[in-house]
Parts: structure tokens; C-alpha cells; sequence
DNA sequence: ATTATCTATAGATCTATAGATAATGC
DNA sequence: ATTATCTATAGATCTATAGATAATGC
């Protein structure tokens, strides 16, 4: 589907990289800081650019933020689906990933709906839209681990789990006291396999 | 322990009135807009003053994040005791304030950890704190709540139960398919009072 | 000739400070 | 005389734009 002319190829090339050199880079630094929290210089300086060129790549910041979002979310489905995939006890795999020590530390490459959730909240409908494709997304994923055979209730069951493990991971980066984030983690890890193992609902 | 003169209290009870009223302009702006979506002139603006006299008030608006983040979280904590120390279901109560579509509309006046939580994540420890003071306090009235005798498992509920209605209201706020985001904070009620209710772990 | 990226800048806003003003209490 | 709040401003940063530069392809 590419139409323009193949003699052009070398700079678009290099164009295009860059391009996804600084969406990548947004992806990270927005993770970081937030949507506020960091500015154009730096995030074209991230990318090894100048300010001045943002313009002809990126409508706005939030034509970015857009772009970064759902690059992010995008990869975090993935990441689901490849340690499902890849392990014999699927859901124990996830909870492993999500609720670990590990990604509550790792606030430029963990989860977006936890480093950016209070913050999606606020953007524009063009921001919220690959996070909300993002949580469908999720949400399929964890309805295939559910023990459920109704449709409906395993909907339901996913979309409480989503949210307990989103809400868990969000509190324990909140929280300075160490052993309290621990438990709660681990607290979380418990009760997102009752959810998935429970049978009987309504 | 007041031990200023007496002499100067008219003059001296009008600032205290003007500080208390930029710390609650700022609970609810933060609350909106975000510690970086609000700048000092505007919260002053709102308070009717302007904002050269903010730094005789405050030490920095870190300082302000702090203070308003503590008033927030305390008049949430005062929320939850008083539904459910006046319902003769005290977990419904907290269930039927938290987890509705009126909370999730209300970004200035609700939960400010679904308000702020990601971004709280990111600020000084200084601001993070009363962000935790305000969790244990939620985990006290939730732990009450729990049909459990075992004080350390109700401690575990409760932590569930806190992360899966944070969760929640926050995906529930950055989803724009409204239809979902209604099922969501469904799943999420039915859920918690699942954990509540469950007896046997471990 | 085309075009990706650069330097430079506009104009608005940010946090923070300095010193003027005005109102109260001695 | 004291002091809360004001106006004014410093200096940094923000998003966005304009026009120069340099590298590639004809």
C-alpha cells in the first residue's frame, strides 16, 4: 500500500526510524513522568532530535500521546499473551509478571494502565481510546483463563480481575512502606485465582 | 496551644480562613486536573487571591500537594465510616458510594486515589505519605467489613477488596464505551462482596 | 528540486521571589 | 509597627511556528 515513489526510499527510511524513535521514546518517558511531566525538548532529545522537527512528524503532543498509548498498549497485550502462551499454568504465569516485585519497579515499561491510569482519565477521547481498546484487549485474555464455561460470567469475572490487579500493582507503587506493598501484591496474587477458580456466582 | 499574642487574632484568623480555602481549592483542583494540570495562579485565582502571597502561605507547592492530598484522603476515609456506620449494611453502603456511576463522575470531589493514583506513584514521599496514611485507613474500615474471624486473612481481604474498587473506578473513568464501563463497576461490586463473604483460603 | 531536520523565536505559562501597599493593633 | 496580601518581575520552561540548512535524488 506504500504509493509514493520507490526513489524517495533512502530518507523516508530514515524519516520513518525516526518517527518510531520518538514514539518509542514517548512510550517510555510518558510511563515516567506522566502526560505533564514531560516536555517536547526532551522527548525529542530522548530520541537524539530537536524540538524543531516535532512539527512535521506529530500533529500535537496529544496526536503523540495518542501514538505512545497505544504502542504501549499494544505491547502489554502481547506480553500477556506470549507468558500465557509460553507456560503451562497460564494465569498463574500473568499473575506472576503483573503481580511481582518486579513490575511494580518498573514504572518506564510496566503496565500503562498503572503508570497512566488517573491520567487517561483526563485526556481526550483521542488519548482514551487505545487505552480502552488496550483494556478490551486485556480483558480477553484473562476471560480465556477463567474456569468458567458461561460467557457472560466469565466476562464479569475478568473484568474484576483486571481491575483488582490494575488497583493492586497502582496502590503498591503509592505505598513507601515495603512490607505493607509486599502483602498487598500477594494479597492480590491470592485473590485473582479465587476469581478465576470460583464456580458458583448470582 | 496557641501561643501567639492574642492581640493580632482578627487579622491572623483571616489568613488562617484564606490558607484553609487554597487548601481546599487545590484538594479539589489536583483532584481535576492533576498535580501538573494546575498552576499556582489558578488555585490562587480560585481561592480569590492572587498568587504572589501563596509562598508567604506555603513552602512550595509540594508543600500544597501534600496538604491537600491529606485533607482529601482523610474526608475520604470520614465518607466510608459514616455510610457505613449509618447502614444497617455497612459493606453495601461503601459498595453502592464507591463503586456507581455518581463517583465515577465525580473526578474533583471522589477517591483521590483514583483521582491521583498513578500519579502519586511519581511524586515525593513527602506527598506519597498521606497517600498511604489515607490506604491504611481504607484497609482498617474494609477489614471491619470482612465475614472473617482471622485477622490476618481479613487484612488480605480487605487489601483485595481496596485494590479491585480502585481499580475499577479507575478503568470505569477511562473507558468511554459507557456500556462496558457500567458492567465493569458491576463485575467489581459483585466481586467484592464475593471476597467479603468467602470463608475458606490458603 | 525535494524534504527531513535544524536553529531561532513567539507568546504563553510555570514556580518562585522582591518589594509595595493597605489594613489592623499598639 | 506588624503583617497579609498585592503588583511586578525573574528566569525557566511550555507548545507551536517560521524560515534556514543540508542531504538526497532527479
Amino acid at each position: 500500500m506504500r504509493s509514493g515513489p520507490k526513489t524517495l526510499t533512502s530518507k523516508i527510511l530514515v524519516a520513518e526510524a525516526n518517527r518510531e524513535t520518538v514514539i518509542n521514546v514517548a512510550n517510555r518517558l510518558f510511563r515516567e513522568r506522566g502526560f505533564d511531566g514531560i516536555g517536547l525538548k526532551d522527548l525529542m532529545k530522548g530520541a537524539g532530535l530537536t524540538q524543531g522537527g516535532f512539527y512535521k512528524q506529530f500533529e500535537s503532543k496529544d496526536d503523540l500521546a495518542a501514538l505512545a498509548s497505544r504502542r504501549a498498549m499494544e505491547s502489554a497485550t502481547r506480553r500477556w499473551f506470549s507468558v500465557a502462551a509460553s507456560s503451562p499454568d497460564p494465569l498463574q504465569a500473568v499473575i506472576n509478571l503483573y503481580l511481582s516485585r518486579g513490575h511494580r519497579g518498573e514504572t518506564g515499561d510496566g503496565c500503562p494502565l498503572v503508570a497512566l491510569g488517573s491520567d487517561a482519565a483526563r485526556q481526550s477521547p483521542d488519548v482514551r481510546k487505545p487505552f480502552q481498546d488496550g483494556i478490551k484487549a486485556h480483558l480477553q485474555v484473562l476471560e480465556e483463563l477463567m474456569a468458567i464455561k458461561d460467557h457472560d460470567e466469565a466476562a464479569h469475572k475478568a473484568m474484576a480481575a483486571l481491575s483488582l490487579m490494575v488497583g493492586a500493582v497502582t496502590l503498591s507503587r503509592i505505598l513507601t512502606d515495603q512490607k505493607l506493598s509486599d502483602r498487598l501484591l500477594e494479597a492480590a496474587a491470592a485473590e485473582v485465582k479465587r476469581i478465576a477458580a470460583s464456580e458458583q456466582d448470582d
